[in-house]
DNA sequence: ATATTTGCAAATTCTTTGCAACTTA
DNA sequence: TAAGTTGCAAAGAATTTGCAAATAT
């Protein structure tokens, strides 16, 4: 796999998002930059960098996938306004390790990953 | 707003499920009924009754959305197997209601709903 | 009779693929 | 040069809308 100028500048755009990005929002992020790769240049990186777990998925609960940086070993869950849109990293560990022991054990199901996302009305909208 | 046969036999569909739909599949399975509505008119049923929080739509990180009938003052997280494909309700009382609250009051978010989906293997897929 | 609901066809939008041209190691 | 990468155009698929005909109250 190759480390082209135009994989730099979509892995750039992911990096300093900080939050989760849809195909189009990275598209239009990373055509300010010089060698602008092109809408399905960019699907097939997200695809690439989803495959190799090193993108993950996020369902905001809007018509398309939007789409964040994850370390191999970490993952986030998600504040979502439904408000004003904006979309917050929970950076508390994450509440469900021990739960999903118990499931493990109680229904034999063994899981290897979760989606969690809470959504509602942020402090700048409620104040 | 009028419950006509199409839109009972929809409601019945839903009701027998015990598992998230898609609308292909509603569709499919009221068309084994007399008097089968189109597929337009499941995707407005499901719509409204989406609207009116009878219906709540389920990310199971396919290529479309699935459906499943809630109680007004009840929602089900599920448990996803990635290898058969199952769909189980988690029919455990919710272990984010104390972490809702808590978060509430650390970040000043105020919490109106969550989606929570476990992915791995189930017992059979486990054996 | 009037307002709502339905079916069909078609538009929209998101996602995905084929292939030839182009890079990069 | 050989393999991987890119852009363009177009296909696929899910979702949504317009409108006239049909239906329920």
């Amino acid at each position: 796999m190759r480390i082209t100028r135009g994989r730099k500048n979509i892995l750039s755009v992911l990096f300093q998002a900080g939050t989760p990005l849809s195909l189009k929002e990275i598209y239009e992020r990373v055509a300010t930059y010089e060698s602008a790769p092109d809408y399905t240049t960019v699907f097939r990186m997200v695809s690439l960098l989803e495959n190799l777990h090193v993108v993950e998925k996020v369902n905001l609960q809007r018509d398309c996938s939007y789409y964040e940086l994850r370390n191999p070993d970490e993952h986030y869950d998600h504040l979502i306004c439904t408000y004003c849109g904006k979309v917050q990293r929970l950076d508390l560990p994450c509440p469900l390790k021990s739960f999903e022991k118990q499931l493990q054990k109680s229904f034999g199901f063994q899981i290897n990953a979760h989606s969690l996302e809470f959504f509602g009305r942020c402090q700048d909208c409620t104040s």
